[in-house]
RNA sequence: GUGGGUGUAGCUCAGUUGGUUAGAGCGCCAGGUUGUGGCCCUGGAGGCCGUGGGUUCGAGUCCCACUACUCACCCCA
């Protein structure tokens, strides 16, 4: 029996990976005019983290977690998601202490949920995320969101939209639940089971269901927003405030709850309508009460994961050009052990100019490594053998034009000019 | 956890109403004059036909179970 790589994760090979570099390479070159600072927290942390962050009743962590038990006894969970690990490392780490707002990202972290894959979806995948500790103002939830377009733009990714609501905070939403409840009370009947279900727990789940008498009552049922706090509501109309001072065009969907308990106020979520049922790209919101409740002090917080696989989807859908690396600059092609001897030391010499240079390692014939050099897409490929060693020259060739140049077999360097 | 689709070579797929040593293209390796790529030609390696049962004289082909992949629900990135 063939060993293969787990259920819902995938290998990244050599022929895609500069795809990912690309990615990488572009959100740092963004971010790093955005005043945040990368932070690098394990991938699996205790349990309790988790529980006691994305809270104990979610889908993630009842069903989804890889936990386990380690030779301690303790129990160790790999991360669901990343914002709980960085809000136990800013709070360890003592930056609770240093100025405020703190803004930290992640970038390609591996994120681990045993869910059923499918497409857009697997056991282990990557996000980039950004957090903002100590910062209440709007204004911070308008930057991460212009952050994450920003990026999607700066990767050639156009086609999303935006959907932003407020699920208030537990001073409002409680009224709201309840508001929920008895319009369904009264209404029961047209409901599916799994809605009757949740009706007691989690009412705002209702809203997204897509049975359709369920989405039928779901249209008239009371709007979270019409029950916001005084404070959710001035939060809310200041978000909208910046970003029509900066023109980002937005949907307000009531229909966003988020699954992680920890969200107040501002939840948002960027989807492309291009890959499948999974759609979500990018998304985030405010945690006002998390940093507190992990042990910290009790400060404000606002973030968003951007799954890096679904992104590299919507790239791919759009026709995104990545443009691939330069290929081998030289290759050398050597008739006899001397031949080998001298190659080396001439790729050593190379690499060292930092030019890219390989040689022939398998033991071919010219022959064979003239085609190995034509399929590796070699630029130039030079021969050494027993003429070339005496009269200390070579024939340089430019493998795309054919021509070839003498050059002087003692001298690299100056084969590339 | 639930449902649909699909499992034959590294990849894409053929395999007739069940019938003898299981095929193609691409890819890989090697040759086609002794030191030269792309095109062409020749040869080679590589498959317990997803796994296990069953029906049958005989199963890649029919039946059942399992498993994996895949899409979808749920949930999320």
């Amino acid at each position: 029996m063939k060993i293969k790589a787990p259920r819902g994760t995938k290998d990244l090979c050599p022929d895609k990976s500069y795809r990912w570099q690309y990615v990488e390479n572009k959100i740092r070159s963004v971010i790093h005019a955005y005043n945040y600072g990368e932070v690098r927290t394990p991938i699996f942390e205790y349990t309790e983290l988790f529980q006691r962050g994305i809270g104990d009743t979610t889908d993630v962590v009842q069903k989804e977690m890889y936990t386990f038990l380690d030779k301690g006894e303790r129990s160790i969970t790999l991360r669901p998601e990343g914002t709980a690990g960085v809000v136990r490392c800013f709070i360890e780490s003592g930056l609770v202490a240093g100025p405020q707002p703190t803004k930290m990202y992640y970038l390609s972290a591996p994120i681990f949920r045993y869910e059923n894959p499918q497409a857009g979806r697997l056991r282990q995948h990557h996000q980039f995320g950004v957090e903002v500790f100590g910062a209440k103002d709007a204004a911070a939830d308008a930057e991460v969101i212009e952050l994450a377009l920003h990026i999607l733009h700066s990767l050639g990714v156009n086609n999303l939209s935006l959907h932003i609501n407020s699920i208030g905070c537990p001073h409002c939403r409680p009224r709201y639940n309840q508001a929920l409840k008895d319009y369904y009370a009264q209404r029961k009947g047209a409901l599916c089971k799994t809605c009757l279900e949740r009706l007691e727990r989690n009412p705002l789940r209702l809203l997204d269901c897509k049975e359709e008498s369920c989405s039928r009552l779901a249209r008239e049922a009371p709007v979270i927003t019409d029950y916001l706090c005084e404070e959710c509501a001035g939060h809310f109309a200041a978000l909208k405030k910046y970003f029509s001072a900066v023109g980002i065009s937005y949907t307000v969907d009531p229909k966003i709850v988020r699954g992680l308990d920890y969200y107040t106020k501002t939840v948002f979520e960027i989807i492309s309508e291009d890959i499948g049922a999974q759609g979500t790209v990018c998304g985030g919101g405010r945690y006002d009460g998390l940093i507190e409740q992990i042990g910290g002090p009790s400060m404000p917080g606002v973030g968003f994961g951007m799954g890096i696989e679904r992104l590299l989807m919507v790239m791919e859908g759009a026709g995104v050009q990545i443009p691939r690396p330069e290929p081998l600059q030289v290759f050398l092609c050597t008739i006899g052990q001397p031949a080998k001897l001298l190659a080396f030391c001439a790729v050593c010499a190379l690499r060292a100019a930092g030019v890219s240079a390989d040689m022939d390692q398998a033991g071919r014939s010219i022959k064979a490594q003239f085609k190995y050099a034509d399929k590796i897409g070699a630029r130039f490929v030079l021969t050494i053998g027993g003429d070339e060693i005496e009269a200390d020259k070579a024939k340089l060739r430019e493998m795309a034009t054919g021509v070839e140049k003498e050059v002087t077999l003692s001298k690299p360097l100056e084969w590339i000019k």
